[in-house]
RNA sequence: GCGGAAUUGGUGAAGUGGUUAACACGGUAGAUUGUGGCUCUAUUACGCAAGGGUUCGAUUCCCUUAUUUCGCCCCA
């Protein structure tokens, strides 16, 4: 038996319903906030990921499906979704008319080479949002407002965690303190953090093992080292975000582990704790690639996790199939009149299920109830031959004879 | 990449070093000769993830591999 490669899955049943389901409502929202669909490449070149999401991060180092197609070119399966839109948007020069912001959404599979775990798996979906050519903290709060609505919408009671990582000068400026103040104490950290002092010394604010240790008491706070700028556009955007009753928390632990992050970065968390998103501003990101310098803000939603959630609130019956009309035949002549009949109920937006496979009346019946027919057609030759058909309504038990003519009238109006 | 736990039918699962692998749901057929959902009867794994080993004999013990799951790392 061949079977299906680790950390990927199938999406059958009440999974597939479910991302039938919140597909609809991601198209729903970005319609109403007039966001355009942007597909790009599954693959791309691997040098774009290595310059947007940072060559010393994880995802780059160990996590990326690499290869080489038939013509020698190195390619990578995208492990996120920014980097590609980023490189749709420079190559296709988006940025043409340069008074508008460019409002882009993406929804696809993602790859990452990860140990799978709850949650977490080599092939996922991320649906994302990116915004290029405003500089506006009003439109940080709009992108973050799409996730935090959308989420709201279905069920989720969802917090922004938020944090400001300021521009570059004050980013560096506060890694080197915050460097010079652990240096000393090193040894007592985790063996991760001692690695981290070098390869990404941020990141220690978010370890685990060490987070009540006594040296965290007095860490410096990135906070005091923002520029008047970036502090002054973290609290316009908390501003927005108050005014859109949006539900923040300010937390100086989020640094986020793509390279491109800058000023305001953000995560969404759900009732379990759950991180079911992230995003933040790229300021840097379009230059760094080979655009003009035009700054941008995003973020992307894990569907998987949000399906998980889903999962555990939903009410099950609501996701059953229901179905109008179940048509029963017995013999031939019956069958080609069940599948006439049926195709002229569904091209009439009735849902209709026939017997196809020679069952006897009582498999039949029994398959109307598990569909939850509303009606049952029974057919009969005799009554055929008159242009009559025999309906019956699997509620009150109620069997009426109707001719032919009328019963997508008839059906629509007791419905 | 590191560590722990699992893997029995369509599904949920019980179980044992030794002739026929429980039970339940579901499926099929019949009782009911074209009007059911209840009930009753029959039937439903030549097999216990894959490969190897120990043994007179293994689904049961051991090893390897694969996959799943939980945690670390990291992230959505």
């Amino acid at each position: 038996m061949i079977i299906k490669p680790k950390g990927t899955y199938d999406i059958l049943g009440i999974d597939a319903k479910l991302h039938t389901y919140l597909n609809h409502e991601i198209e729903n929202f970005m319609i109403n906030y007039d966001y355009e669909l942007i597909r790009t490449p599954i693959f791309e070149s691997s040098e774009l990921f290595h310059r947007s999401v940072g060559e010393g991060t994880d995802i780059v180092t160990k996590e990326t499906y690499d290869f080489k197609d038939r013509g020698d070119r190195n390619l990578t399966l995208r492990p996120e979704g920014t980097a590609g839109v980023v490189r749709s948007l420079i190559e296709n020069k988006l940025y043409g008319n340069k008074n508008d912001c460019i409002k882009l959404y993406y929804n696809g599979t993602m790859y990452r080479y990860e140990r799978p775990q709850s949650g977490r798996n080599r092939e996922f979906t991320q649906f994302g949002v990116e915004v290029f050519n405003s500089n506006d903290p009003m439109i940080d709060a709009e992108v973050i407002s799409i996730g935090y609505n959308l989420l709201q919408s279905i069920g989720i009671d969802v917090t922004v965690n938020l944090n400001s990582l300021g521009d570059l000068e004050s980013r560096k400026k506060y890694t080197e303190a915050l460097v010079k103040y652990l240096e000393p104490n090193i040894g007592k950290l985790c063996p991760d953090c001692q690695n981290r002092l070098k390869t990404n010394p941020l990141r220690i604010l978010d370890c685990k093992v060490d987070k009540d240790s006594e040296i965290f008491k007095n860490v410096p706070k990135i906070s005091a080292y923002l520029s008047d700028e970036s502090k002054q556009r973290f609290n316009k955007l908390k501003q927005y975000l108050s005014i859109l009753d949006i539900n923040y928390e300010i937390d100086e632990q989020i640094v986020r582990g793509l390279d491109y992050y800058d000023e305001n970065v953000w995560e969404y968390t759900d009732e379990n704790n759950i991180v079911v998103g992230g995003g933040g501003r790229y300021n840097h990101l379009v230059e760094n690639l080979g655009g003009p310098s035009i700054p941008a803000v995003g973020f992307a939603l894990g569907l998987e996790r949000i399906i998980m959630n889903l999962k555990n609130n939903i009410d099950e019956e609501q996701l059953k199939n229901n179905i109008d009309v179940y048509i029963m035949s017995i013999n031939e002549e019956e069958k080609i009149n069940a599948l006439r009949i049926a195709q002229n109920l569904r091209l009439n937006n009735i849902i209709t299920e026939i017997n196809s496979n020679n069952l006897s009346m009582k498999s039949q019946f029994k398959i109307a109830d598990s569909l939850n027919a509303k009606f049952i057609i029974i057919l009969n030759n005799e009554d055929l031959n008159k242009g009559l058909i025999n309906i019956k309504d699997n509620v009150t038990k109620e069997e009426i004879k109707i001719d032919e003519g009328d019963i997508v009238d008839w059906i629509l109006g007791n419905i």
